[in-house]
DNA sequence: AATATCAATAGATATTAACTATGATAAAAC
DNA sequence: GTTTTATCATAGTTAATATCTATTGATATT
């Protein structure tokens, strides 16, 4: 039977493509990893590397089984993870991924209830785009993700947190400005201001915006939702922001924000884990308490 | 970092529940295996196995780590295969699993050109029950599957290998004996005669024949379709046979196999195999010969 | 009370993964 | 064209440890 060091040996070349950082990684000496990844080709009868002078690289058998590798590996971190969290079920490290339109602004309403009913839990935030997310915590590498669901998130552990509306932001001297309400029919032929691409809230922004009559500006895009901010603040045009970057913003930058009238755009918030993930009392634990720290947030 | 042979020890417990025993199927000697579990304790410092006099059993701790170590394990399994396969593609051992109800009657079709076109590859052939089927091909107890397919069959890679009609069975003397095609509406308040509980083609076939107003025959249950194709032949009513269970049947038996009239009722028969299954070059080559060798078989 | 069953312990042995030191080879530098 | 550097392979040694056999201890069963 094969053992879980060869498979670390073998993961850790494809990695640095390189045999002496590699055993660095695996803190062990480079020749003792060139000796087991010897073996390791012997005993499968495969060659794995391709040893260039100056240039390693994986054959494509190799490619394929540090693919198989990995997945080894990942299973046997759940095993060692959930016999820590057997011992003390609620701690331990959690790494959890969230989306740049969300973590600033929901962060705050969540994490002090975390970190204090969960204390033995450290928490570790990552933000990143919505593909990235999801391929880190294919990989492993996050444990936790919290966004804005889409339907073609499948393959995980999903957990319903809140609905977020998505509110209308203007300048206090735009036309709309003074409503108390925004209706559908209010962004036809209206100029809105949007995010660069690869962020989610765009396309489901854009998607209701559109679908409304109303125009994108082409002229601009922004890279963070402060910089749209800016932008309206300026009377530059007007865009959509979600209900929880609104809170606490309005009153020092001018700015109005107004809701819209039934059918409102909303994101749907979710978690999500792998399915079959070893700490599934830390994941509900989560799930509770961030349903709890939102609740009356959203009316 | 944890062993893959402790967690090989670990399995063997929990499935004879006796060191002694668990130690042979490892191929070690008893203290062997107690004193690793032992060490394995210590690291995690769980108690995993209740050792009562006599009456050997897992802690809950040790079961849920057991079900995490099946995974590992699995996972090992997978690497091997897939460098034995790497190797030479098309060879090593298969287990199919099939339903009572097909692999007598597809197999004679399908079996020669396996054998022949993938000579290098050992086919081992399971007949079970779907339900014991998918577990077993969840626990890596089995490769692929053959059976038809029910909406609930998640989570596995699926490919459609034929769709098989059902057609009418009568003793030559019955009402419908000599009709060239059965309609639905013939259906009503026949009396038919079902397989036993368990049998998908029985939940199959009753749900299209109560639908169409038949009744079912609550006197007699058959464990086979050959019991069931005896008791047509003996004139105690009717049943619904999957087409392959006609052919080369009909003349010395004395049963008349009668079409369906559109919409058929039908059978669809799929091949499964686990999702990331290591060994895809050989599932591919199996769905292309069966597809190969039942091409024509239905009209 | 005697015996059988079964897991734990003790001590010896063999395997092997790891180390340090060195060698070999080819690209890069002068 | 020679030297230097980078990089992986080889050799020989050491330390760790999984395994074995033999035995003990404890508890049901007869």
């Amino acid at each position: 039977m094969i053992k879980l060091r060869d498979l670390e040996y073998l993961t850790a070349i494809a990695e640095y493509k390189h045999f002496g950082r590699a055993a660095d990684a695996c803190f062990v000496s480079q020749p003792t990893l060139s000796g087991q990844i010897q073996k390791l080709e012997q005993r499968l009868k495969l060659t794995l590397i391709e040893r260039q002078p100056r240039n390693v690289m994986l054959t494509p058998a190799g490619e394929k089984l540090v693919q198989q590798a990995r997945q080894v590996l990942n299973a046997a971190r759940n095993f060692e993870e959930a016999a820590k969290s057997l011992l003390d079920p609620l701690s331990g490290d959690l790494h959890i991924g969230l989306i740049p339109t969300l973590a600033p602004y929901a962060l705050p309403h969540i994490m002090p209830s975390l970190n204090s009913k969960l204390a033995k839990i450290n928490f570790y935030l990552h933000e990143n785009k919505t593909q990235d997310l999801l391929d880190q915590l294919t990989t492993g590498k996050l444990d936790i993700l919290i966004l804005p669901w889409l339907p073609d998130m499948t393959g995980f552990e999903r957990y319903d947190l809140f609905n977020e509306p998505l509110v209308m932001a203007t300048s206090p001297s735009h036309v709309l400005a003074n409503k108390s309400q925004v209706t559908f029919d209010d962004l036809h032929n209206q100029k809105i201001l949007t995010l660069e691409d690869g962020h989610c809230l765009r396309d489901q922004a854009m998607g209701y915006c559109f679908s409304a009559g109303a125009e994108e500006d082409h002229s601009f895009r922004a890279t963070s939702l402060e910089t749209l901010r800016y932008m309206v603040a300026s009377n530059m045009g007007i865009t959509l922001l979600p209900q929880l970057a609104t809170l606490n913003y309005a009153p020092q930058q001018h700015i109005h924000y107004i809701p819209f009238a039934n059918p409102k755009p909303m994101r749907e918030i979710v978690l999500l884990c792998r399915t079959g993930y070893a700490r599934m009392e830390s994941v509900r634990a989560v799930v509770n308490e961030v349903r709890q720290a939102v609740k009356g947030l959203f009316d």
